[in-house]
DNA sequence: GATTTACGCCTTTTT
DNA sequence: GGCGTAAATC
């Protein structure tokens, strides 16, 4: 295959590239990560370099994954060494594992994520014991994070960033970072910040990086930090081949310390830069490029591009106006269901600006059977089995990590109290050691109380036998060792509802399988570690996926054919706190802008304006967003911009039916929305059971249904019981991750039932 | 140690 | 207004 083949000339340009830094300004949907493959590609059949002397850099690990299958696309499978592809992140941990003693921590360091860091900082606030300090965890994390993104010491904070809570906020940052040293534990931003320090400090060690990753590669360069930054300095100061790929328009995580100016004068950074524009896109509807380009047009901090493309023009943009958030999600849901009985195998998306937002959307779903996955809510490392288990392998091979060890210490409950842990961490702390010493010291202490310090001793018996267990067995059976000798299930089996209980068991389970397929590749336990603790909940994110919920955020970089951008008000999108800068502003509308160019076919922009607020604004009306108001009055129906009282404006939407312009691969779906307004209720007689049912009665098209477990059992449908015997559903709803039924039977009467457990049959 | 009550949180969060 | 975690209480 020829490697330049099918590349555009700009396109071509940019893989061609030669030597010294080259800056990829590329449009949404321009091809970038294809750039960026082709590249390593032609770097390597060209022989331009070998491919160990690659480097390319990704934010997220599911652009790292997808950048190899295209690389070994393209190539084939490589028979000599592979380019390294990885994370910012996961690149530093790898420098770490090897190079980390420099800066004074021990190769088996843990790795704190959010969740860890929230502990850690409330640990400190109670140590501190100040009565009314009035700062929150979160906030303190992410004041702390900011300083470390911007190279201030907890010596500089007061000075550089002064404030009525400085001085408080600069405590606790040097609480937190000896509390992480001396747990042989670093942050994610310390990761990269440590990693730095290295290379700045040990001269050998950069050469040796430098001299290894001779060609680097930067994928969403747009979204890089500083610390990101200054690495990418450090590695190609000696042979200057950056290539780095972004859009600024496309810059939208500035509250995580990304730096917009880093790609703004990417040419001042690296000298005889080249600078390549992709201005071609191959995603989008011509009709919606011009909606999003006169969006994003408004901002000034920009270098400019103007996106065009071959496609046609496509339909314009479609406006909802709906009295109740409940009303939006029903409209949308009506919408789907004709637009998947037309195109059963369009992939849909409704994004919005923040995650509370996919509530009402989860509810109308489920009752309407509508086939739905929700990104980012709880990933699953995330959740507490997991964590709890993965605390335990933590412990056992970096036994300073006092956030793992407080965990689990006590979970599940085996006599170690909160005045035994309370006296533990203080004592921990008077002397500056790790707790797990504490633990060995006073479960040998004839002075401490004999039953807190029996069960000391029985936990450091327990950790010492996982210490030598490990040396010779796997990590899959060290977990179904520690899960067997902490009788985890049965504290999950007494503690919770059974469904619940089942569910964390199975997640368990999948993590005992996931370290055991780890295993198999021939990783080894740190790796495994290191995984769970960089990877996200997008990873997992299945392509397939017919209709999908998240944030404008979590899409960017994917494509649906249809989207809803739902919420579209002002102090919600863009957000109240948002406003306040022009800064903000222009992220707020950057997000906008990604989430128009998600859009390949039809994008259609939801709003109503009582969404339930609180604080001090709840109650009142909100407007529509500006950004509908910015998009070219002829390319989008539906919005009415003099009239915002609500009345008026539903008369309006409901009088003017409109024509639009037609395409050849798109055709609106013109049926009526088959969704009730009313939610269902439970139905008083048989007599109005026989009515909904009749109205329930359509028949349901391939494309609605769930591939992977048949039917989606809807109210009104007849199911079949192992046990139970016939009946018919009332309801479907969500209940926590699962989904309730309740259904009466003709010989049982009514049940509620966990539809995963049940095992019914539709008939 | 388990159950109840109270409080804190509520924008986005690639790692 | 709703939810999840943390303190309070038995």
């Amino acid at each position: 295959m020829d490697i330049l083949e099918n590349l555009n000339q700009q396109q071509r340009l940019a893989v061609e590239h030669g030597k010294g830094p080259a800056l990829v300004l590329a449009g949404a949907g321009s091809g970038k990560t294809r750039v960026i493959a082709h590249r390593i590609a032609y770097l390597i059949r060209n022989s331009v370099c070998r491919p160990e002397n690659i480097l390319a850099v990704t934010f997220t690990n599911k652009a790292a994954t997808e950048m190899k299958e295209r690389v070994h696309a393209i190539l084939g499978e490589l028979r000599s060494a592979e380019p390294l592809i990885s994370t910012f992140h996961s690149f530093c941990v790898r420098l770490l594992r090897q190079e980390i003693h420099h800066a004074g921590y021990r190769r088996d360091f843990s790795i704190y994520d959010t969740d860890d860091q929230k502990r850690l900082i409330r640990q400190i606030l109670k140590e501190l014991n100040d009565p009314e300090l009035e700062i929150s965890p979160r906030e303190i994390i992410s004041r702390i994070s900011y300083a470390k993104n911007h190279g201030v010491t907890p010596g500089q904070y007061i000075k550089r960033f002064p404030s009525e809570t400085a001085e408080d906020v600069q405590f606790i940052y040097s609480k937190y970072n000896s509390h992480l040293k001396n747990s042989n534990s670093l942050d994610f931003d310390d990761l990269l910040l440590i990693s730095v320090a290295i290379l700045k400090e040990q001269p050998d060690t950069r050469r040796r990086f430098s001299e290894r990753y001779r060609y680097i590669l930067v994928d969403e360069y747009q979204d890089t930090n500083r610390p990101q930054y200054e690495l990418l300095r450090l590695l190609t100061a000696a042979h200057n081949n950056l290539f780095v790929v972004g859009d600024e328009d496309q810059s939208i995580y500035k509250f995580r310390g990304a730096d917009i100016q880093n790609i703004l004068k990417f040419e001042k950074d690296f000298t005889g830069a080249r600078t390549i524009k992709l201005e071609q896109n191959y995603r989008s509807s011509q009709n919606i490029l011009s909606v999003a380009g006169a969006v994003v047009q408004n901002n000034t901090e920009r270098k400019g591009k103007v996106l065009w493309t071959e496609n046609d023009g496509g339909d314009v943009v479609t406006c909802r106006y709906e009295e109740s958030p409940r009303d939006e999600a029903i409209w949308v849901a009506g919408k789907i269901q004709e637009i998947l009985e037309l195109y059963p195998n369009h992939h849909l998306a409704v994004l919005y600006r923040a995650n509370f937002l996919s509530r009402n959307f989860e509810d109308v779903f489920l009752e309407e059977g509508i086939p739905y996955a929700v990104v980012g809510s709880v990933a699953f490392f995330g959740r507490m089995e997991v964590k709890d288990m993965l605390a335990y392998l933590r412990v056992v091979f970096n036994p300073d990590d006092d956030i793992a060890v407080l965990r689990i210490l006590n979970t599940p409950p085996r006599g170690i109290g909160k005045t035994t842990i309370e006296l533990l961490t203080r004592a921990a702390i008077d002397k500056g050691v790790p707790i797990m010493r504490m633990v060995r010291e006073k479960a040998h202490d004839a002075d401490f109380p004999g039953r807190a310090s029996k069960s000391l001793l029985r936990f450091e018996k327990f950790v010492d036998k996982w210490i030598g267990f490990e040396q010779n067995h796997s990590v899959a059976q060290l977990l179904e060792t520690i899960l067997e000798d902490t009788q985890y299930a049965e504290m999950l089996r007494k503690n919770e509802l059974a469904s619940e209980a089942e569910n964390r068991l199975a997640n368990i389970e999948e993590l005992i399988r996931a370290a055991a397929e780890s295993e198999d590749r021939g990783e080894t336990v740190t790796d495994f570690l290191d995984r769970a603790a960089l990877s996200s909940e997008l990873d997992h994110f299945d392509p397939n996926t017919r209709v999908a919920l998240m944030t404008i955020h979590s899409a960017k970089g994917l494509e649906f054919e249809v989207v809803f951008l739902a919420g579209m008000e002002e102090g919600l999108f863009p957000h109240t706190q948002s406003m306040g800068s022009s800064e903000d502003l222009e992220e707020e509308r950057r997000l906008c802008y990604v989430g128009i160019t998600r859009a390949k076919k039809r994008l259609y922009v939801t709003w109503t304006p009582y969404r339930r607020n609180y604080g001090p604004e709840a109650g009142s009306p909100a407007r529509v967003s500006r950004f509908l108001e910015e998009m070219p009055r002829d390319l989008i129906e539906g919005l009415d911009r003099e009239i915002y009282e609500p009345m008026d404006q539903r008369q309006r939407l409901q009088t003017s039916s409109h024509t639009q312009p037609r395409n050849r691969d798109w055709q609106e779906p013109t049926e009526k929305n088959r969704v009730s307004k009313e939610p269902f209720k439970q139905p008083k007689s048989i007599a109005e059971l026989k009515a909904y049912l009749a109205q329930q009665q359509k028949p349901k098209t391939p494309g609605t249904d769930d591939s992977k477990k048949g039917t989606v059992l809807k109210a009104g449908m007849r199911v079949r019981h192992d046990k139970f015997g016939d009946g018919i559903v009332l309801s479907r709803e969500r209940r926590g991750n699962d989904i309730k039924l309740v259904i009466t039977f003709s010989t049982a009467g009514r049940k509620s039932l966990i539809e995963r457990f049940a095992k019914l049959k539709a008939l």
